[in-house]
Order: C-alpha cells, then sequence, then structure tokens
DNA sequence: AAAGGGCTCAACCGCAAGGAC
DNA sequence: GGTCCTTGCGGTTGAGCCCTT
C-alpha cells in the first residue's frame, strides 16, 4: 500500500505562492499562532498541503527574517560551524539569528562551496584537495576506526566542550569553558 | 535584439524522528 | 510494544533571472 499521502493532492495548489495565500497564511498566523500545519491550510482557507505552509512561513513570511546578503562574519560562521556539524543546516540556522535553514543551504551550494574549492579545500571535508598524484595512488594505510578513538589515549584529553566553546562564542567574552 | 547557457533560490519530495493512542 | 500521524530535515528540482556571445 504505501505511505498515505501527507494531503489531498488532488486539490491543492503547487508552485509559487500568490500574493493573496501570503496575506491568509500571515493573518491566519498571526490570528491564531503557529499550530497544527496539517489542519492550518483548511482553517485559513488555503489549497495548499501543510507541508508547503510551513515552509513558506518558515523561510519566507516570518517576521524576524533577515534577508538580504550575508556579511563576512556570517560567512565565516557558517564555514565554521558546517566545519563543525556537516549539513545540519536547521543547526546551523540556529546559530544565525535571522537566516533559514533552506537560506542557509542554498548560500552554502552556491556560493561558499565555489569559494572553497576555488581555495584548493574540500568544502565536505574542509581539508586541502588531494592532488592528482595522491588521487591515482590513494593512501592505503586506512584509518578503520568506525568512531573517534575516545578516552583511549590519557595524554589528549576527549573532546566535550560545548558548541560555543569550540566556536570560541560564547557572549561572557573571556572564551572560558563552560564545563 | 535574440539566443542560450549558467546561476539563484523558492518550493517540492521522500524519509526519519518522535509523540499519541 | 506496535502502529499511525504529524512535523521537521536534507537533498533535489525547476522557473525565472542574469550574463555573455
Amino acid at each position: 500500500m504505501g505511505r498515505s499521502p501527507c494531503c489531498e493532492k488532488a486539490h491543492t495548489n503547487k508552485g509559487a505562492w500568490t500574493k493573496e495565500e501570503d496575506d491568509r497564511l500571515i493573518a491566519y498566523i498571526k490570528a491564531n499562532g503557529e499550530g497544527c500545519w496539517r489542519s492550518l491550510p483548511k482553517a485559513a482557507g488555503l489549497l495548499r498541503c501543510g507541508k508547503s505552509c510551513r515552509l513558506r512561513w518558515i523561510n519566507y513570511l516570518r517576521p524576524d527574517l533577515k534577508r538580504g546578503n550575508f556579511s563576512q562574519e556570517e560567512d565565516d560562521l557558517i564555514i565554521k560551524l558546517h566545519s563543525l556539524l556537516g549539513n545540519k543546516w536547521s543547526l546551523i540556522a540556529g546559530r544565525l539569528p535571522g537566516r533559514t535553514d533552506n537560506e542557509i543551504k542554498n548560500y552554502w551550494n552556491t556560493h561558499i562551496r565555489r569559494k572553497l574549492l576555488q581555495r584548493g579545500i574540500d568544502p565536505s571535508t574542509h581539508r586541502p584537495m588531494r592532488t592528482r598524484a595522491e588521487e591515482k595512488c590513494p593512501d592505503l594505510n586506512l584509518e578503520l576506526r568506525m568512531s573517534p578513538p575516545r578516552h583511549l589515549d590519557a595524554r589528549s584529553p576527549p573532546q566535550e566542550k560545548c558548541l560555543d566553546c569550540r566556536l570560541g562564542s560564547h557572549g561572557d567574552g573571556g572564551g572560558k569553558d563552560c564545563r
């Protein structure tokens, strides 16, 4: 049988949102707040599925969105966060007030990724890319451990700092550990 | 001015997580 | 504990814009 569709597709609009749809969604959320996305379209008189409404609100209509170009600081922070978190766009977005995961994901794929490649840095590993010679003769001395060697080496204590510590972004100014 | 190729970004899709029953 | 339902996330797509020829 498979999954039931998230909405009655035959009766929903798809594609770009109209001004009227935006207005309806904004008016409804202002009056009732963000709530049950599944029932929202019907209640708001929209021929959209709940997912689509949620996405439109979060990525485009929310009043606290910043929009516009990314600053150099935001740029650097995204790179830093991506090196720590990987493609966890929602977590990265959580650290950038007024930015959405979709926006950051797009910005990464269109701008930052290319910038890193131009600098010879692999965007997925954040390490210098291998040369052609290295590509041809891969290092066979592979590291086969599946997880980082935690607590095995008493000389190098495990990394248990919180993300703010690792980023050096604690608001208290001194780069203090919060452990 | 027109064509076409590249780029951007809003929106969609499928899946997984988590809560309710 | 199992199933269903809803939400949230990440990857991908495609329409429209921009730039180059």
